[in-house]
DNA sequence: AGCGTCATGTAAGGAGTTACATGATTTT
DNA sequence: AAAATCATGTAACTCCTTACATGACGCT
């Protein structure tokens, strides 16, 4: 079974949720760890339940302006994910073209170049203060009763976003130092 | 014109390769930020081609077992090259499972997700090392005499993997600190 | 009436993965 | 003689990206 079916069960093991729902959490949550689209959501869903691992709960009509399929994972879903958790899975990819184009930093004009690089430092630094906002929006959520609840583990994955731009925010300021005047 | 040929041109603006030499630095230099296959490599080398973006340089029979074919950037493909690295393009993807897979450590018995972590921890610190390796076996080759050299380029590449690599690590210790008996 | 957002989906095409095919040379 | 490595490629399949299509509801 391919990783967007996981990616799916890991948001639908917390609450039902619509298609939409998925793509939004998508973007907010998941956002630059992994990138799906309406295209692999819905049918991604349907093979799901087609397999058992998701049922729907029901087309709500009435609250919701257009109908609104909300999926429920199963028990089996639930099992599969978390076989899958605990199962060895192989090293991850940066795929990222600034890492790319600093290897042909020595070929072109350093003034061109440090306004693409400003230009995504700010970026990143845009990713940060979500990254931020959000963790600070989360912490006070969390279950103290419990060694591990679904926020905190959400906590440990926006915490590795933090840590991740503020290294690349680093390196960008360590790049234009270096094509600066000195 | 798409990513993976200027992957290509990236490496062929420093020296003449073969399609085999550039799988060969893929795993090694370019490594963990942008993998490329054989399938993907001898089709896009006939593109730029035909393009004009390279061309060979001549298929050595002699002094190479097999034959080997060596291609050489053309002057279209350097300007090309050139005004892809300073425009503006979007922002990368991470693409790790372990990263998804943390939002499910709630989930999962603890002790079963540890060895996983530390599995992946010892995996990425086996890439630090490596990192660390070249790092310093190329630090005595860059040219003092220029600001930028591609030397330089590639140590400012490494040093954003070995940054990323100890963010890395420190990650896993924590999680596994928040697993373990506390 | 028109625009924005909610909500579900399809189409087309390029990118990426895993595996296989072929054949020469070098090492054990 | 067999196995490993060098070297070029193809095949099949899945994934991913960008864009489009459809329609209801809500606001101005």
């Amino acid at each position: 079974m391919s990783a967007i079916r996981y990616v799916l069960l890991t948001l639908l093991v917390r609450e039902p949720l619509s298609g939409y729902d998925i793509k939004q959490q998508m973007n907010s949550r998941i956002g630059p760890f992994w990138k799906v689209g309406s295209n692999q959501i819905y049918p991604t869903l349907s093979k799901l339940r087609a397999d058992g691992y998701v049922k729907l709960q029901g087309v709500k009509l009435h609250e919701y302006r257009p109908a609104r399929k909300l999926y429920e994972i199963t028990e089996q879903g639930r099992e599969a994910l978390k076989q899958w958790t605990v199962e060895s899975g192989g090293l991850g990819t940066i795929r990222d073209e600034l890492l790319l184009k600093a290897y042909n930093l020595w070929l072109v004009d350093p003034a061109k170049m440090i306004v693409r690089v400003e230009e995504i430092k700010k970026q990143h630094e845009g990713i940060l203060a979500d990254y931020l906002a959000k963790v600070e929006e989360l912490k006070p959520l969390r279950d103290s009763r419990l060694k591990m609840d679904p926020i905190s583990s959400s906590v440990a994955v926006v915490e590795f976003g933090i840590q991740y731009e503020k290294l690349y925010i680093d390196w960008c300021n360590r790049l234009l130092a270096g094509m600066g005047d000195d």
